[in-house]
Order: structure tokens, then C-alpha cells, then sequence
DNA sequence: ATAGAAAATATGTCTGACATAATAATTCTT
DNA sequence: AAGAATTATTATGTCAGACATATTTTCTAT
């Protein structure tokens, strides 16, 4: 409800006991479930004064738990832009970094997560753990903590995508020689030429997005259609 | 004790009652403090398992009271080494989408925040609030909730350079002029020049922490050897 | 030695009570 | 009648003790 804006900015929530009634659960489970939404930021509460939805710009957005709720509870397309734009600056970057700072057993495991996306073929659940390993490999390379939690937003980017790519069961594959040239320069440590493979993988990474988003509400304009004929 | 390694990755922690007849608190209480580092993604638990803490790669470093924590738990040296990389690979381009999408009421923002700055004169604690607002203030309007959540992370750093700059109180004041020449690039609308301008402010926070921090340092040391020689 | 059944145990949930602090209502003063 | 001080109210915060549930460990039978 605080997500999909029913209680938006300001809303003092019910108290507790109402909560604990209307969701036939106890009051500690209500708590518990409070805390955790006021450690995201979500929420915060005052003694006596109630439990109130905290201003969006204080929402921990790049908590992964977050964006996943935040993903299943409205309609991508305005995040799907965002978290591109957020990966464009950060991965090729971190890409660059890892080049330079890497080790080769930090290489050696990106290379793991090549070859299980090779050997996934054009399984689409196969692909996408290795895949997620192989950006998550590039951040923890940099050995730079606050990249390497930028990977949980990475995650829900991935699994998204996924999400996406069910309409068109090919498009990961695709992605593949991309990622073979971002690994060749991180082994041959060249920080220019793993940008700049980065770069294009997330150009790619883009196209597939919009394509899918456009197949995505072209599917749902045409049900509709039937719907409302079906209707008449 | 668990940021500082006392009990480390995998660690599995004492049980709740335990927990809480040494803490001399409730269960309950416990409880909730569990689920606020479980929120953060720094502890697990399973029924009859018990509670273990996670690998480092799930902590979400980018979480403000994490990072607070972090930062007053252990030595900051090597935390502002590493936010202060992520800061350049982040605010520069942030400044730049700013530049190009930003709203005159953004920008207006921006630019109360920096007079803030300027009416503080050599106040180093008033300076420190409008300092915060200036980026915060660019990264809102980059309209990107995810760069906005990374205020956080500025905020986290903004707060450490201000207790480093303890030792040289004018210091913070130097940055004003490189804020002007950001501020100047953005109501010109003109993203090259602001990306670069942010790039200089980041040259210069950087050289302020360094100093800060041989500062810093050599005090410790000098102390360390007044201490010995009295002891001795 | 192995597989399956039973016991043990740590987290998860529930109930009901009291403590505390912020707000709202009331009383008293000027 | 306006404002200050006091009292009452109330929603979150904390406590205690009990039971539920899901793993793990131990025991038993094959």
C-alpha cells in the first residue's frame, strides 16, 4: 500500500492493534513487520504520535528486498529506465576499476560465470544465475564495498530483464559475445577497453528492454481489445 | 561486533535468550534488534538453526545507519578511500543529468543551499547542513530514485569529512568557489561543464581528506609517543 | 552401515500487561 | 478572554511467559 501509493507521503498509518486485527495477526508480528519496513526507511515512528510513511527521498531504494517489492508491486517501465541509467554510470566504471585492481582468481571467477552462461544454451533459467555472477564478479573485483552492494541493485535489474525476456526466449543469448569481449579486456587488464565493452553491453541490455517493453504493452493493448469486444 | 569482526562471516550468534539476559533487555527487544540487521542484510536466521552472520557481499553498504555505523566502528581510512571512488564515478554524471533535466525549482534549490553554505562564513558546523542540501539537492534532480537513495551515501561521507575537518577548521569553506562553478554550470544548463566542475569539487575533497587524515595521523602518532614515554 | 522414527531445540508467533512519551483536554492564573 | 500550567489520554515501546513450527540431532530397527 505504501509502495503503490494508497498511503502515500505523510500518511499516518493505523496503530498497531487495528493492524494487528485487520491483518489477523498478532501485534509483535505487526512490529516485526514495521521494523523491518522502518530499517528500509519506509516508515518511522514516534511514541504516541503514531507510525507515519517517510518521504520517498529517504526510501532505501538500493536495498535489494526493496526493489524487488517495489518491481512486483508497479508497472516497470519508469524503473526499468532508471535502473538502466543508474547501471550506465556505475558498471562501466567498476569494469575498469576491476580491470586495473582485479586479481586473476577475482578473473578466474568471472570466467566461471562465462562459460555457465555459454553452457546454459538457449535456456533462459539456466542463463540468468551465471549471468547475475558475472556483473556481481566485476563489482567484487574492484574490492570497493559500496560497488559490491550496488550488485543487489544489479540482481534486480537481472531478474527483471529476465522477467521481460519471456516474450522473446532468445534475446539473452544474444548478450554472450558481449560479455566474452568485456572478460578479454579485463584479462588482457585494459580499464579503456573494458569500459568501453561495458558500455556496449549495456547499450545491448538497453535495446533488449525497450523492445520487450513495447512487445510487453502491445500484448497487454490486444488483450484488452478482445477483452472489451468480448464485453460488447 | 560484528562490523568489527568479533564475529565474523558465518558466525553463528549466541541464541536470542542469551542475547538478552546478557544485554539484561526482553526478548522481544532483542528480537527487534535482530530484524533491524537482518533488514540490512548483516545477519540470518532459520528456525532451530539459529542466527548467523552473512557474507559481506549481502551487507547493504549503501544503507545509511549501516554506514554510520561502520564508520564510527572501525578506522575510517580505507571506508573514505572507497566512498570517495564511488562518489567520482556517481556525482559527476549525476551533476550532468542534473544540467539537462533539472526543473528552475531544482535549481533554485541548489542554489539556496548554497548560499546557506556562504551565510555560514567560517562556521564549520553551519556550513556542514547546506553542504549536504547542495547534492542532495543535484541528485534529486536527476529525477532517478536510485541516485537520489545515494544520498545517503553522500550524506554518510559528508558527515565523516566534517569530523575530519576538525583539525582545520577553514578548510571546508575552500570547497565554496568549486560549488559556485558547479552551481554556475547547471543554470547554464550545460552538462559537459557541469560534469567537469563536480569533478574538480571531488579533486578537492579528496586532497581535504588526505591531509585530514596525515593530520590525523601523525597527532595519533605524536600521542602514542607522549604516552610511552611517560609509561616508561 | 543405513534408513527411518523420535526427541531436542532455536526461531517464530501469540497473549496480556505495564512503561513511557507526546498529544489533547482541562484547570488555573493574569 | 488569553495564555500558562496541570492533568488525562493514548499509541508506541518494553516486558514476561507460553505455545507452534521447523530443523537438527539422537536413537532405533533393519
Amino acid at each position: 500500500m505504501i509502495l503503490t501509493g494508497v498511503w502515500r507521503e505523510g500518511t499516518t498509518l493505523p496503530r498497531e492493534i487495528e493492524l494487528a486485527s485487520r491483518f489477523d495477526v498478532s501485534r509483535a508480528s505487526i512490529r516485526e513487520a514495521l521494523s523491518l519496513l522502518k530499517a528500509k526507511g519506509l516508515i518511522a515512528s514516534k511514541q504516541k504520535a503514531g507510525t507515519h510513511v517517510r518521504a520517498r527521498f529517504d526510501w532505501n531504494m538500493l536495498d535489494e528486498e526493496l526493489l524487488n517489492w517495489t518491481l512486483s508491486a508497479l508497472p516497470a517501465q519508469e524503473f526499468a529506465k532508471q535502473i538502466l541509467e543508474v547501471r550506465r554510470i556505475v558498471e562501466p566504471e567498476a569494469c575498469a576499476i576491476c580491470a586495473v585492481r582485479g586479481t586473476d582468481e577475482d578473473f578466474a571467477r568471472i570466467e566461471r560465470a562465462y562459460r555457465g552462461m555459454d553452457a546454459a544454451g538457449m535456456d533462459r533459467v539456466a542463463y540468468a544465475e551465471p549471468d547475475l555472477q558475472f556483473h556481481r564478479g566485476i563489482l567484487i573485483a574492484t574490492g570497493n564495498d559500496f560497488l559490491i552492494a550496488f550488485g543487489a541493485t544489479v540482481a534486480a535489474a537481472l531478474r527483471m530483464s529476465f522477467d521481460l525476456s519471456s516474450t522473446n526466449p532468445g534475446a539473452p543469448r544474444k548478450s554472450l559475445p558481449y560479455h566474452r569481449a568485456v572478460l578479454d579486456e579485463i584479462w588482457a587488464r585494459n580499464p579503456d577497453g573494458a569500459r568501453q565493452a561495458m558500455h556496449k553491453l549495456m547499450d545491448l541490455t538497453e535495446g533488449n528492454i525497450i523492445t520487450a517493453m513495447a512487445r510487453q504493452k502491445k500484448k497487454d493493448a490486444e488483450d484488452e481489445n478482445v477483452r472489451t469486444r468480448r464485453t460488447r
